[in-house]
DNA sequence: TTGAAAGCGCTAACAC
DNA sequence: GTGTTAGCGCTTTCAA
């Protein structure tokens, strides 16, 4: 069986309290009862456990992080930036992947499993506006992206409108004219896709340039492979374009690929630009022009905003903090 | 403060021991009461206390995860899989980030922190064979990779050797004989990198190529910038080479992006291959042949092993598994 | 400065 | 079938 603090109590010729105060460095311990208790602990190799900590002290040390997928980079660079601050601040992080799934999404913000974390930083994609209302925890929340507003919980979003329009009129200022998308959901409004959606349109709107559906890309999951499979259906269709905004890097990349297989020469013929900025897109052929959202200062904000609202510091209302975007010229969209 | 087994009984009408046999659905509850009981719990939401369940059972259906950073896409993909893996089995996922430092590696083994998981699956990178005896976890432990052996845990492991020999000579195979690697350690005889010289190695002596140290380009940490880096100073250093062996995907990545810019067509002039199979080797320019390393199978048999390591079931005695591989030939080494 | 007692919310043994 | 009792290892009162 485990050490506990009895064991170390008996060792040291204490009462099991003295050990406690010890191991949480409470001020009234005579020196030498410290280093008679210390002795012992390395002694047995005590190690507290945290459990009962918890049950007793109510907090545990741990935060949740719920995305859809690690394995969309996006995500995944998002995670190492959180967890990196967590460690900072002496949190581990529990990872729960929903799949983008709205099923698993609102199964998660019930599940008992919540209560293992003293808080939640959820970065939904299944549910929407609509399920406003059920967006509620257990645990202290706070909300990444753009599926659902008004939940009154704190909010980190990225500037998604002004981002996507700063890359078009990127695409705009070296004359391109017809630009595809990629990444589009339906009938979406309000989500990443369609505030990046509105984003473009703004952009053509000011610039004269009139929206063709025909060049929009509908589809569900940022993958590569879904970049791919809409250039390929843009191609066949045989649409006219001479840039392509992919809704984030991997769209762009995979679609940058077939375009390339096409033989459309990028950027000559077709500008491509990205949204993420993820480290692939400097290596990729061109490199690839992107929108910075700031993920960093996400995953920094995200992580303030919760353990403030987990200490009770935290400002009363709910907060949204928007983070600064910057588009990032790369080859990708190198004048002609 | 939030409902508990006492609530629920009350409403009920029952003991509250009666309500915890109708959560761990017990056999012996009459279907009546089991109702009753099932009505008071939601009529008052009651979601079970997970640390106090872990307390007392003595485990807390999460197990820890460590790697070196999940913004290196091996392990954004190899932890994405063993997530849902462990959720098939019930269990959540905490990751640590170790960088890769030997320290954090060394300071993560004795955390008090290990112990709000029921077992550990390690990934360790700076640490190396001399630690072996302080390979040790209050929590059970499964270990990935090559860089510590006879630590007297469960172990998965990839056929380094036989796969960096199969990548070689696929190249080989074409007639290539200047073959360059890209992400050798200094001095290593048994990591990862280690293993995969060794392979290289093997396949030269082979195939009576002969081994040329001014090839080989050494660093630290396997990013896309440093294979960048390494590729950019082979190409100064003015030596001769027909082929690239990146030990993984994302440097020769870089080392693919930084050749191309330097003139050289891959796989015309020279051929590229790496090392993991991730998804982004699908979408390069060329694509990227690459060696698969099987990171679904070791995903599942780590979590095997941890699980029947927790549950007592193992087998005595440390079990080591050696996953299968299999070259994945792309574009970046199609024949001349 | 140290100790004793209580109890966090739950499960497991055993009695009824 | 259901209730009673004990206690997981710790922190938090409060008393000595």
């Amino acid at each position: 069986m485990a050490v506990t603090l009895h064991d170390v109590a008996r060792l040291a010729g204490v009462s099991f309290k003295t050990v406690s105060n010890v191991i949480n460095s409470h001020p009234n311990v005579r020196p030498t009862t410290r280093e008679k208790v210390e002795t012992a602990i390395s002694e047995l190799g005590y190690r507290p456990n945290l459990t009962a900590r918890s049950l007793r002290s109510g907090h545990t040390g741990a935060i949740t992080l719920a995305v859809p997928q690690l394995r969309l980079p996006y995500f995944a660079e998002l995670a190492d930036s959180i967890i990196s601050c967590a460690d900072d601040l002496g949190l581990v992080v529990l990872i729960e992947q929903t799949g983008g799934l709205r099923e698993r999404e609102l199964e998660l913000l019930a599940s008992p499993r919540l209560r293992m974390s003293d808080g939640l930083i959820f970065s939904p994609l299944g549910m929407g506006q609509e399920d406003a209302e059920l967006v509620k925890s257990p645990v202290p929340l706070v909300l990444l992206g753009e599926r659902v507003f008004s939940t009154g919980s704190d909010h980190v979003v990225m500037q998604n409108v002004e981002g996507a329009q700063a890359a078009t009129e990127h695409l705009l200022a070296q004359g391109r004219r017809r630009i595809a998308v990629v990444g589009a959901h339906e009938n979406e409004e309000i989500g990443t896709a369609g505030l990046r959606l509105r984003g473009y349109r703004e952009a053509l709107r000011r610039h004269g340039v009139p929206y063709d559906d025909d060049l929009v890309a509908y589809m569900w999951m940022w993958h590569r492979a879904n970049g791919a499979a809409a250039m390929h259906e843009l191609l066949e269709k045989g649409v006219e374009f001479d840039a392509v905004f992919g809704f984030n890097d991997t769209l762009a990349q995979g679609a940058m690929r077939v375009l390339q297989d096409a033989g459309r020469r990028v950027p000559d013929d077709v500008a491509v630009i990205g949204f993420d900025d993820l480290d692939e897109t400097r290596y990729t052929l061109p490199t690839l022009s992107t929108v910075d959202p700031g993920r960093g200062e996400i995953a920094r904000t995200a992580l303030k905003l919760l353990v403030d609202r987990i200490n009770g510091t935290a400002a009363p209302g709910a907060q949204q903090v928007e983070t600064k975007y910057r588009v990032v010229a790369r080859e990708s969209t190198a004048p002609r």
